[in-house]
DNA sequence: ATTATTAATCGTAATATTGCAATATATAAA
DNA sequence: TTTATATATTGCAATATTACGATTAATAAT
């Protein structure tokens, strides 16, 4: 085992599972934040910022970019990455619905 | 290794890796939205509902009970599980502080 | 051409997660 | 008390994740 059954949830539920699980690593919240903080980062500078070593930060960029979090361009040595704002947003409209929903007020819970 | 280095990290990067990581996988997804659907539930109808064994399901409610996203009352031989609205209202506002972050219009990305 | 710099990849060890069968526990019913 | 029912726990196998040293690849600088 130690294999998720996607097979058996919705096409909805794993999307939303995919989503939270990248986002369930403390490095991969540091890293995302640091993009939007500076809109555009190094991979030097994520190394240096986050206590991590390199392939380990390689790693998690890695997954971040698979999922299209983010987007990744060399320039010379160097690959500078940003946050794709058009994938963000869509990740932020299915979190958000899955967040949103809520039980009737009137209904008494245990 | 395979152990996440939390002590790096903020605790407000922690919170949302947490949170994050207890929603990043379809049955605890399935459960929660199930939950929500009811109102309240029975262990066993969860049990039917998703196509996971019995410990497994339990496992996971276990998880969701940790986190303080649902409260379980037992009556007689059946335990009920309800979301913990209190802790819900707490992770929304967490995730959501973190996924409107968002980049100054103007900047322009890579 | 050689050397330096930067990031990706490979290989691997340690740990975590997922899933389930078997068993335990605890209450209800007979 | 015995039996049935419902859920939790234990133990375990398979797989995934995390982290990093060593190496590779690719460009820049000398």
């Amino acid at each position: 085992m130690g294999l998720t059954k996607t097979e058996i949830f919705t096409d909805a539920q794993n999307e939303i599972a995919l989503f939270a699980k990248v986002i369930g690593h403390p490095a991969r919240v540091a890293i995302l934040q640091q993009l939007f903080k500076l809109d555009t980062c190094f991979c030097g500078d994520l190394v240096d910022e986050i206590g991590l070593a390199q392939p380990t930060i390689s790693q998690h960029l890695k997954e971040l970019k698979h999922l299209g979090l983010i987007k990744g361009t060399v320039e010379g040595t160097s690959v500078y990455y940003c946050i794709n704002k058009t994938n963000w947003l869509k990740m932020k409209t299915v979190m958000r619905q899955f967040l949103d929903q809520d039980l009737p007020d009137n209904v008494e819970c245990c």
